[in-house]
DNA sequence: AAGTCGTTCAACCGCTTTGTC
DNA sequence: AGACAAAGCGGTTGAACGACT
């Protein structure tokens, strides 16, 4: 009665698909399309079992697969839905298209997980490392997977004593990115504003993830789930029982993503260096679907995402020094 | 030149979720 | 409702490669 394992098979091969593989796999989906990958691998002459034929498939042969260098606007939508969802590459992959949740979460584990430790922030909850001396992970929702990977990774470990090195941020990065705001300061005042790049990059992930759940809603008439056609008037924004807590007129400025930011981070900076332990549960507020408008938040994301990283008035109080 | 080490990423593994009968 | 298959998902592994000694 117990299931029939899907791999196990005398004779399959393993390891990297040779480009013959590839051919006869292309060449059968091309004449039978996708599904049935049980059967593709006989079918198809291949000595593989179907998941393996599925994966090759999914995320290397498919023809409408980006790969490559990520840009600059992906790296922050990465960075931002994760700050909101975790490691849930399916959901973040969703939101960058061509790119698929595999390729997604190496590049997160080789590259902007480090950025983010380098940078002093905990790539999984997005908060200052020297703000957490106790490993006060949140153990709930899906965070919790996250936190023995960490352990268990050397490479990502450990920054100098609670340090935040954030003068070698903008060079442990060879392309050159503008995080010059955040690295050319002195370091003395680095706890306070990374405290407040975290708490900005988690409450624009709160955003974010209500936003694309639906449950970002002012409590005058906007519309959710889109930011930008809806934001016609003063809005006073809330997500179901967390109240953000401030009031925007999105039509009657210049910036709007910098004032409301200023605004938005000057609230949250204060609740969070008030509230030690920042509510993670507010950030964990994961669905188990999404649906998103991909065309209004795309533009969002990425221009509200370029200001938080990108936004050379950082707002940076050297008189702390 | 050879050995070591660190990094990257394709692929695998095992579990969960979804769909179908 | 339950059993099963298929597909999806996220963590982990290991081969390949480059940098360094």
């Amino acid at each position: 009665m117990s299931r029939k394992p899907c791999c196990v098979g005398e004779g399959l091969k393993k390891g990297a698909w040779t480009t013959e593989e590839d051919k006869k796999l292309i060449s059968y989906i091309h004449e039978h399309g996708e599904g049935g990958w049980r059967d593709i691998p006989q079918k198809a002459g291949l000595k593989r079992c179907g998941k393996s034929c599925r994966l090759r498939w999914a995320n290397y042969l498919k023809p409408d697969i980006k790969r490559g260098e990520f840009s600059y606007e992906e790296e922050q939508i990465i960075i931002m839905l994760h700050a909101s969802r975790g490691n849930k590459w399916s959901v973040i992959a969703r939101h960058l298209p061509k790119r698929t949740d595999n390729e997604i979460k190496n590049y997160w584990n080789t590259n902007l997980k480090k950025r983010l430790i380098d940078q002093g922030l905990d790539p999984l909850t997005h908060k200052p490392l020297a703000s957490t001396h106790e490993p006060a992970t949140p153990k709930t929702s899906e965070f919790q997977d996250d936190s023995n990977s960490e352990s268990m990774s050397p490479k990502s470990l450990p920054l100098s004593s609670g340090s935040c090195n954030i003068l070698e941020i903008s060079n442990s990065d060879e392309t050159p990115r503008n995080y010059g705001s955040l690295s050319s300061k002195e370091s003395n005042s680095t706890s306070e504003l990374l405290n407040k790049v975290a708490t900005r990059a988690a409450s624009m992930g709160n955003i974010i993830s209500a936003s694309m759940e639906g449950t970002l809603i002012p409590s005058t008439t906007l519309s959710p789930p889109c930011l930008n056609d809806g934001l016609s008037e003063t809005s006073h924004f809330q997500m179901d029982e967390f109240d953000i807590g401030m009031n925007f007129d999105f039509n009657n400025s210049e910036h709007d993503f910098s004032q409301f930011m200023e605004e938005f981070s000057n609230n949250a900076a204060e609740e969070a260096d008030n509230i030690i332990g920042y509510d993670q549960d507010l950030l964990l507020s994961d669905v188990s679907s999404t649906s998103v408008d991909e065309d209004g938040m795309m533009p969002n994301i990425i221009s509200w995402s370029n200001y938080l990283l990108d936004d050379s008035d950082f707002s940076y109080d050297t008189n702390q020094d």
